[in-house]
RNA sequence: GAUUCCGUAGCUCAGCAGGUAGAGCACAUCCCUUUUAAGGAUGGGGUCCUGGGUUCGAAUCCCAGCGGGAUCACCA
């Protein structure tokens, strides 16, 4: 196949195949030994510079200016960056100079990753940099990266695009710092909220991805299907049932960072696969977790920011504890100005009717009160609120309240408007959490697509009996994204979903066929230009007129080739 | 799904009362031994997203499609 390149790649695979005629592995096998890092070096000199005269260093060429016989070049690894200085005769102590200006000047480039060894000096300007003694070509970067430039931090022409960010994310890591630190960031929530949990002594568990049945949330799933077991399988949209059904096993505390999947709509803060920390403790309730969520949210804020507020766009979030608790009736009651307590389905239309909310005749309780909060009060709870005590409809899975039998013990905490987390004192009476999958069920008659599949053997679990206990699910995306002051769910992912990107395959026929035909190498280019990119192609046109457009070509293009003879033309159709 | 904006060189972008496609960086050749958005000189590089339409003529105007962003709707 031929692959279009453009005339910078073709420059860098001459460069590759002039490298090799040299005898230089543009891609050697063996490991290059690395001493230090780049951000060592700028933490630690000049005070110890007596450890800095025999180093050994390695990454990707990022700038290069080229000053005759010395150089600089900035070199970034996985740290940071840091310049070096390269000297032609320090370099090429012998007559042949040609590692430098044969290797270094003509056949590197911006991208390539090379091995240095050398010493810390500080230039005249007083930068940090590395007098290189000798380099060694690592791996040749045949694709030019794009070229940021930064003075007194302003950034000059950013990779931005946000498209050609997403879908070459690689690209994005090596050219933009910021994006790779909200990476680092990422991890270091999930470390600290892994050690958090570790001391409590809970256990990380793993449970099954692929579920015969996708429980514990109500989503539209994934569908997908097993051949040996010739059954459907559905990848998870939660993992709570799994993690219950650990706790009846005897588990005192356990927990997951799952990837669930729902196959529903896209935008700043859903993707179709998502990651979420759930936990079960046994043996608490949901005031418990409360203050559970809270000293783990301080303890993250801090962790990152060494103090608990956090920026937020032109927002301040402060996740000290205790954070405020509002239960749901007071919610709708302070925000919306209406009392919902003991009002039926009828009364609840009509209020929503009132307030030019939409509802449809498929709403029941639940879902119509969940209507005026999330159109009255979400927006409202900026810093970190708990909403507590929803309606029993919406919360199947969730233990009767102790005082009011119409509402759960279940809260979930807002930031910045948006949901974060969410949390139950469990159901664990096996008969009430029978009649709720079957009201889910009656609901789904009813047209609710969201309704919650049964599983049995869930309910089996709950009959061998679940100790009382609280669980909580907390988004890792958006929390990354509260964290790192992101708005886009697809900053805090590495790769985040995109439609399939048109094809870049290689198009048409290779040289070596149109040169089977007989055409001269010379023209092979000039046909492709022309728009005959296969051999079948070519052998639908009509000679003479190609003859004509080819000659006009010619001419056009001021090839120095010789002109084409009808019969030439003629002799490659007619092959 | 709706509305709206965008798609031009490797990157960032200009060009759009329709008339031979531009800049900076990057790239190539040359000069330059402590520079740093290095500098100087010269040069090459384009399916103007795709397909139709209007027109003597379309990157530019119109229609459709593809891809992306934003807003809204949907979404435990």
């Amino acid at each position: 196949m031929y692959q279009e390149i453009s005339e910078q790649e073709s420059i860098r695979r001459n460069s590759l195949k002039e490298l090799e005629a040299l005898g230089i592995n543009p891609y050697p096998a063996e490991a290059f030994n690395v001493n230090i890092s780049t951000n060592e070096i700028h933490d630690k000199f000049p005070a110890d510079n007596s450890l800095y005269s025999d180093i050994s260093i390695a990454g990707r060429i990022m700038t290069r200016r080229i000053m005759g016989a010395a150089s600089f070049v900035d070199l970034q690894d996985s740290s940071g960056r840091i310049q070096l200085y390269i000297k032609r005769d320090d370099i090429c102590p012998g007559e042949d100079k040609s590692l430098y200006n044969n290797v270094f000047k003509r056949l590197l480039d911006i991208g390539d990753i090379i091995g240095v060894t050398g010493f810390v000096f500080i230039t005249q300007m007083g930068e940090i940099s590395i007098h290189v003694r000798s380099l060694k070509v690592l791996s040749k970067s045949l694709r030019p990266l794009p070229v940021v430039k930064e003075k007194d931090d302003q950034v000059f022409d950013a990779f931005s695009d946000p498209e050609a960010r997403y879908r070459m994310r690689y690209v994005d890591l090596i050219v933009n710092p910021e994006v790779r630190d909200i990476f680092i960031k990422r991890n270091k929530i999930i470390s600290i909220m892994r050690d958090f949990f570790n001391e409590s002594n809970y256990l990380e568990v793993e449970t099954p991805i692929l579920q015969p049945i996708p429980g514990g949330a109500a989503a539209r799933p994934f569908i997908t299907h097993h051949n040996a077991l010739d059954m459907t399988l559905y990848l998870r949209i939660a993992n709570e049932l799994y993690l219950k059904k650990l706790i009846v096993g005897g588990f005192n505390g356990v927990y997951e960072f799952a990837k669930d999947f729902r196959n529903e709509g896209m935008d700043r803060t859903h993707n179709p696969e998502f990651t979420v920390l759930e936990i079960y403790v046994a043996y608490k309730d949901y005031f418990w977790m409360m203050e559970y969520v809270e000293q783990m949210l301080e303890r993250v804020a801090v962790g990152l920011h060494n103090k608990t507020e956090v920026t937020l766009g032109d927002r301040l979030i402060n996740f000290k504890s205790p954070y405020r608790r509002l239960t749901m009736t007071d919610a709708i009651k302070e925000y919306a100005g209406v009392d919902i307590t003991g009002k039926n389905e009828d009364e609840l239309r009509a209020i929503c009717k009132e307030m030019n909310i939409e509802t449809d005749p498929s709403m029941g309780i639940g879902k119509l009160i969940d209507a005026i909060f999330g159109e009255k009060c979400e927006h409202h709870l900026i810093q970190p609120t708990f909403i507590m005590d929803y309606p029993i409809e919406m919360s199947p899975l969730c233990k009767r309240h102790r005082s009011n039998p119409d509402l759960t013990e279940r809260f979930e905490l807002f930031v910045n408007g948006k949901e974060l987390c969410n949390a139950y004192s469990e159901l664990n009476d096996p008969i009430d959490q029978l009649n709720r999958f079957q009201e889910q069920l009656r609901l789904s008659q009813k047209g609710d697509d969201e309704a919650m599949y049964i599983d049995m053997d869930f309910v089996r679990a709950l009959e061998y009996g679940m100790p009382t206990c609280s669980g909580m699910g907390i988004g890792i995306d958006r929390l990354t994204m509260f964290m790192t002051n992101q708005p886009s769910i697809q900053d805090v992912l590495l790769f985040p979903q995109m439609r399939p990107e048109k094809t870049n395959a290689p198009i048409g026929d290779p040289d070596e066929a149109f040169v089977g035909i007989g055409v001269p190498e010379a023209w092979i280019g000039v046909l492709r230009k022309y728009g005959f990119k296969t051999i079948e192609q070519l052998k639908e046109a009509n000679p003479n007129k190609l003859l004509n457009d080819l000659g006009g070509l010619r001419k056009k293009m001021k090839l120095d080739i010789p002109a084409l003879k009808i019969e030439e033309i003629k002799s490659w159709i007619e092959q």
